[in-house]
DNA sequence: TCATAAGAAATGTGATCACAAACCCGCGCC
DNA sequence: GGCGCGGGTTTGTGATCACATTTCTTATGA
């Protein structure tokens, strides 16, 4: 006999299809899985306790944002990035970016700068403890939190999925440089902010960008 | 007895999914439905002649894309923009379309040009016989030939989303305009591009895009 | 030792079903 | 006349299954 658990507090929950879309999302952009990494239908559904449809359906969402690979058999992976398509993804950053933060400008006060304080510490932390998948959402943490003031959610929604499709890649470039010194521009993006300069913050922002996905190439 | 009639011929065809998939995006994108058009799971795969399986993959990934709005309750329609919407959705095209130009100026040669010479004349075409979708179909063509020589997937793949969302409002715009003149940007983007100059060329992509879209605002 | 073929396991695809929630329409009450 | 409240219908969700194909494994042969 089997019981019809589902559907179990007062207030209605998530499908579970989006929880499994929320949570492979968030192993793929912080760097969580390496890339080329192969995802199944049965594995993932396992792994979240439903079954194959809910799987397939946060698959295949993943997918059309780019944030995984689809083989010409059906297989799903996480994206193994050639150098150029690595340089065309910071490119579209260095483009996108630089807009967001300057329309931001306008409407960052102080308890934001602040807030972007804080998190550069924890990103300062995470360099220390050599802890790459904190490293890198602490760092788009640093970001978002600038681009959330531009009230722009669809170009946001745009440069997101551009995170997306970098995760793996960003796991694997940090994971082999083991970096042990801060980035730099992040302390040039929060004195560009308090001091109202835009064309400053363009810039510190656009170097930020390129700066970090440029020592792959060779 | 029900056969096995999958399969036909000798090489694989395409998922039954990516059919669907397929088909109702060139549907959003050329502006063959109105904005807040509801589809249902059961309707498209009647249509399609698929059971609720692949409609529903197909429309997860157009959903994903931006291409579809999803409900609260699972409803799936095409969207309806909101004005500051539709804004920022022009000024990202502001953003990508002169540089993806910009980058397909150094390879246009003369065979481009010619070709996009002659999708203009159909799309001049489409506006005296005041047929929207054909307009909007040759319009992004006008454009997309030109972008493909910018040999930049990831960047054309993210104008295509912004395409996508667009398309029901644009269908929206064009039938409500009734326009009876041709863009005359177009002229513009031809000759920059013939004469090889790239601060034209940009601006002239960037008035034709904001044009089109800014006669909305009110 | 390595390539290769055959068998076994794993995987994506699509159909079908049960079910709960949402939606729609009309009746009746105030 | 307007408004809420039924009940029937529609719709999305998730599970399960059969099946073809791909992938992996292993044993065989040169």
């Amino acid at each position: 006999m089997i019981e019809t658990l589902n559907r179990q507090t007062t207030i209605s929950e998530p499908p579970a299809h989006d929880r499994v879309y929320r949570g492979l999302r968030q192993q793929v952009m912080h760097g969580e899985l390496a890339p080329g990494q192969a995802l199944t239908l049965r594995g993932i559904g396992k792994q979240y306790g439903v079954s194959m449809t809910p799987a397939r359906e946060a698959l295949r969402r993943l997918t059309a944002e780019g944030a995984l690979t689809l083989s010409a058999s059906g297989r799903v992976t996480t994206p193994e990035l050639s150098n150029d398509r690595i340089e065309e993804l910071a490119q579209i950053r260095a483009l996108l970016e630089p807009e967001l933060g300057s329309r931001a400008l306008r409407r960052a006060h102080l308890a934001l700068i602040d807030r972007m304080e804080v998190i550069n510490e924890a990103n300062a932390r995470a360099i220390h403890l050599q802890d790459p998948v904190e490293y890198i959402r602490t760092n788009l943490e640093f970001h978002r939190t600038l681009y959330l003031r531009a009230q722009s959610p669809a170009m946001l929604g745009l440069l997101e999925t551009v995170w997306l499709q970098l995760g793996p890649t960003m796991r694997a470039l940090y994971t082999k440089l083991r970096r042990t010194t801060a980035p730099p521009h992040h302390r040039l993006i929060l004195e560009a902010l308090r001091a109202g300069d835009d064309a400053a913050l363009r810039l510190a922002l656009r170097t930020d960008v390129t700066q970090g996905l440029r020592h792959l190439q060779g």
